[in-house]
DNA sequence: AAGACGTGGAG
DNA sequence: TCTCCAAGTCT
């Protein structure tokens, strides 16, 4: 054996018993159905545990297998995920829901080439439900890992390059134990979520320290090398609520774009926004306010209600009782300000 | 391939 | 209050 593959070995055990005693106790890592693990999966991208940990059992309550997710209607899971963010997952377990019962009999595909097919499946998912399902030795590349690798292999070039991933990818996979991939790759996330931070990683804890080469130098807060920063726009949206009776006017969104099939109220443009000021058809006094953050942009959004029986031309408005808006699917900013502010 | 797509917690 | 960003994928 030589030199290299004796330390590779070392890595590979040292990871595992690591993960044995200090990896993180998740719910979905006491099973190993697929479905919950796909749910898990789908739920946690780009989401903290934290947030996502309620919405999991939600829908594994609701919906406990892939064929009972494939019988709901996309407005439900839409409902069940309203809060969450990023809806284009929803609509895409849902896509996917009906894909695996129609093309693969309900089981889940083997391998991360196969699931990769699925919607909402990239090359991320598709590794970590391999690897933990089904035992295919193959690193799953995430936020976390990229961080752990990036500051374990020095990598100098930009993580955004697909070079660099690749390059990434073929130096993790030495390291991927063959016996348990799954938790090879879960012990490197979990290193990389309480460990090896991006702010101030907490070496002296780490299996991987006497390995990591950036480490040697004192240089591991150097990376990962990121080519760009993010540069926030400013963007304002107008809502007026219609009210008619008891009911409610609401808007459904388009499928694309933001909030994607969840329902707000009317939107105005600014045109027509200043118009029905002018119109007195808003009270100007009673305009509420809030601020909305996504990745790239600052929403500055305004609320109020429509005054008056003459309201909007628009064939989308939808008449809802109270009753009825419990199963509507809501953007989190909506909740809140029709909740904080008492609209309904 | 660069930009769009949410949300709430941390510092 | 403000900035950053977390178990990514899609177009």
């Amino acid at each position: 054996m030589s030199d290299s593959t004796i330390m590779i070995n070392k890595i590979q055990t040292d990871l595992i018993k690591w993960f044995d005693n200090h990896g993180r106790s998740l719910p979905w890592r006491r099973t190993k159905d697929p479905y919950a693990i796909w749910l898990s999966e789908i739920i946690l991208q780009q989401t903290r545990i934290d947030q996502g940990l309620k919405y999991w059992e939600n829908f594994l309550r609701e919906f406990p297998d892939v064929k009972s997710l494939s019988m709901a209607k996309e407005s439900e899971i839409l409902a069940l995920w309203s809060g969450l963010g990023y809806y284009s997952r929803a609509r895409n377990i849902y896509k996917a829901a009906h894909i695996l019962v129609s093309k693969y009999e309900s089981q889940f595909p083997k391998t991360s080439s196969e699931l990769l097919k699925i919607p909402g499946i990239g090359p991320y998912t598709a590794a970590a439900i391999s690897s933990i399902c089904f035992g295919e030795v193959t690193p799953a590349l995430d936020g976390n890992a990229f961080r752990v690798y990036s500051r374990l292999f020095a990598m100098s070039s930009p993580i955004e390059k697909r070079s660099t991933i690749k390059d990434i990818w073929t130096l993790a996979l030495p390291l991927i134990s063959n016996k348990s991939p799954g938790d090879s790759n879960q012990a490197i996330m979990d290193i990389g979520s309480t460990i090896c931070k991006p702010k101030n990683p907490n070496c002296p804890e780490c299996p991987l320290e006497e390995n990591c080469i950036s480490r040697r130098s004192g240089i591991q807060h150097e990376f990962p090398v990121k080519l760009k920063s993010i540069k926030i726009k400013e963007i304002e949206k107008f809502y007026v609520l219609l009210k008619r009776g008891e009911k409610y006017g609401l808007i459904r969104r388009p499928k694309s774009g933001i909030w994607g099939g969840l329902w707000t109220p009317l939107e105005l443009i600014p045109e027509d926004w200043e118009l029905a000021k002018t119109n007195k058809n808003i009270d100007e006094s009673n305009i509420k306010y809030l601020k909305h953050l996504l990745s790239h942009r600052k929403m500055n959004l305004y609320f109020t209600y429509w005054i008056g029986d003459t309201f909007p031309e628009n064939k989308e408005i939808q008449w809802f009782s109270e009753q009825d808006l419990k199963r509507l699917a809501f953007p989190a900013p909506i909740i809140k300000i029709l909740s904080e502010k008492s609209y309904f």
